[in-house]
RNA sequence: GUGGCCGUAGCUCAGUCGGUUAGAGCGCCGGGUUGUGGUCCCGGAGGUCGCGGGUUCGAUUCCCGUCGGCCACCCCA
């Protein structure tokens, strides 16, 4: 008999270690809550046509990291790399944004690469998508968000790295110029950076193989129309107001072809491996149009769950459990059970651990288990009490049994 | 997709210059006589040495393939 294994890429994320990825996602939840954002759930696979206009068709997600497959209709379907080309075609096929909407999402993306720390060709991304606002204030509230959400897992020492690509007005004098800055450079590019130059030159700014070629290239940064300079001007200041740090970084040119303006990523210095960024984002205030709907301008990010795991590093896991109900002998079990049972109805979070175990054993199981205190239900129930414990002081003492979410409270 | 390193208990790893009973630490289960964890002591369970093939009297050890992991490039969250 062959074991199975999972597929390739992929990870399973079991308890208790999943207890930091429920800390996430509901930090998330909350956290883009009070930023007024709510959940947008949408498919999972979309028709692949979708995602090949949406980000891009000269984009490397698009051109060989898709999980593309045909379904039995013979459509060709595609498991989202990504969420925002979801979101943008359900809120398009919905009847477009009136006034703005603020959307959240949370769950699986996938890309078909080859699998690293922080990798993975399952991963996880919570995002947010600011539609129907052009005002840079949206800009900066979004990279707030996602600069809090870093806080509020514990990530140290985080940098937003920023810049700005301009309209595409803006780039297209641009292009022309960076073009010939390449052309005349074109024996001291990689392979790689001579074909991109033709499809999407910008990209080759970022690429790591030719940081000595480029050093001196021209970056849209100082390419800017009136429009997009006031605009960034306007986001840097609002991100000075909030106290957000940043760093302007101007061959960070992102990936997704959607973006326009803004651009920024979140890099955590203490957290040295390849892939560094742990989010990103920025404005695609032309994507809406591209997918045949109104003009919307828009604003949103992306956080990588994996690697934000990763970068807060390997802490001790959260004690999950209020209490645990210790039955003092055999005679005493169904009693502890049908009381646990009560307590959970009560909203305690309460467990015991089952079967013929020595009253040792069971407070072994407390302890490895997470439980905060232990309750012993034994001769002293007759007289309407039990022991409690608390495990993390050490402390113990007998009190009335409908004081006990009282006392859990103190505890 | 390219190049490199690696794959022995649940985890981290040692080991076999090819030889018959494969080890440690941690973890897990039980015990140290009465109903008390996290420390200590004792005992126990647990291994197709990733998988397939080849060489050999004999392979976990050598060779090839394959699958998986890691690292760099690449890509991006």
């Amino acid at each position: 008999m062959t074991r199975f294994r999972g597929p390739k890429g992929t990870d399973d994320i079991l308890p208790p270690a999943s207890r930091v990825w429920s800390r996430a996602e509901l930090t998330f939840i909350e956290l883009s809550g009070t930023y007024g954002y709510e959940p947008a759930i949408t498919p999972i696979f979309e028709p692949t046509e979708l995602f090949a206009r949406g980000v891009g068709e000269a984009t490397e997600v698009v051109d060989k990291q898709m999980y593309t497959f045909a379904d039995k209709a013979g459509r060709s379907l595609t498991l989202r790399p990504e969420a925002t080309a979801s979101v943008v075609r359900a809120v398009i096929e919905a009847g477009g944004v009136h006034g703005v909407m603020k959307a959240s999402y949370w769950g699986p993306m996938f890309r078909y690469e080859r699998p690293q720390a922080g990798r993975k060709r399952q991963f996880y991304q919570a995002g947010v998508e600011y539609l129907g606002e052009g005002a840079p204030e949206a800009d900066v509230e979004v990279i707030e968000l996602g600069y809090r959400f870093l806080q509020d897992m514990d990530v140290p020492e985080v940098e937003v790295a920023l810049n700005t690509i301009g309209d595409p007005a803006d780039r297209e004098a641009y292009r022309a110029e960076l073009t010939a800055f390449l052309q005349e450079r074109i024996d001291l590019l990689s392979e790689d950076a001579r074909t991109r130059m033709e499809l999407n030159p910008m990209r080759v700014l970022d690429s790591k193989a030719d940081v000595e070629a480029v050093a001196g290239a021209p970056v849209p940064i100082d390419h800017l129309g009136p429009e997009a300079f006031a605009h960034f001007e306007a986001v840097k200041a609002g991100l000075d107001r909030l106290d957000i740090p940043y760093r302007i970084e101007p061959r960070l040119v992102r990936g997704l072809d959607y973006y326009n303006r803004t651009v920024w990523e979140y890099v955590p210095r203490r957290y040295d491996a390849a892939q560094s960024a742990v989010g990103g984002g920025g404005r695609y205030d032309q994507l809406f149009e591209l997918l045949g709907g109104r003009p919307t301008p828009a604003v949103g990010l992306a956080m990588g769950i994996d690697r934000i795991i990763l970068a807060a590093g390997g802490d001790e896991l959260p004690r999950i459990l209020d209490l645990f109900v210790v039955a003092a002998g055999p005679a005493w079990r169904d009693e502890a059970f049908a009381w646990l049972s009560r307590l959970r109805h009560a909203g305690v979070r309460a467990d015991m651990a089952l079967g013929d175990r020595s009253v040792k054993a069971q407070f072994k199981a407390a302890d490895r288990r997470g439980a905060r205190a232990v309750a012993v239900v034994g001769d002293e129930w007759a007289a309407g009490t039990v022991t409690v414990k608390d495990l993390e002081t050490g402390t113990q003492q007998v009190i009335a049994i409908e004081e006990i979410t009282a006392w859990i409270a103190e505890h």
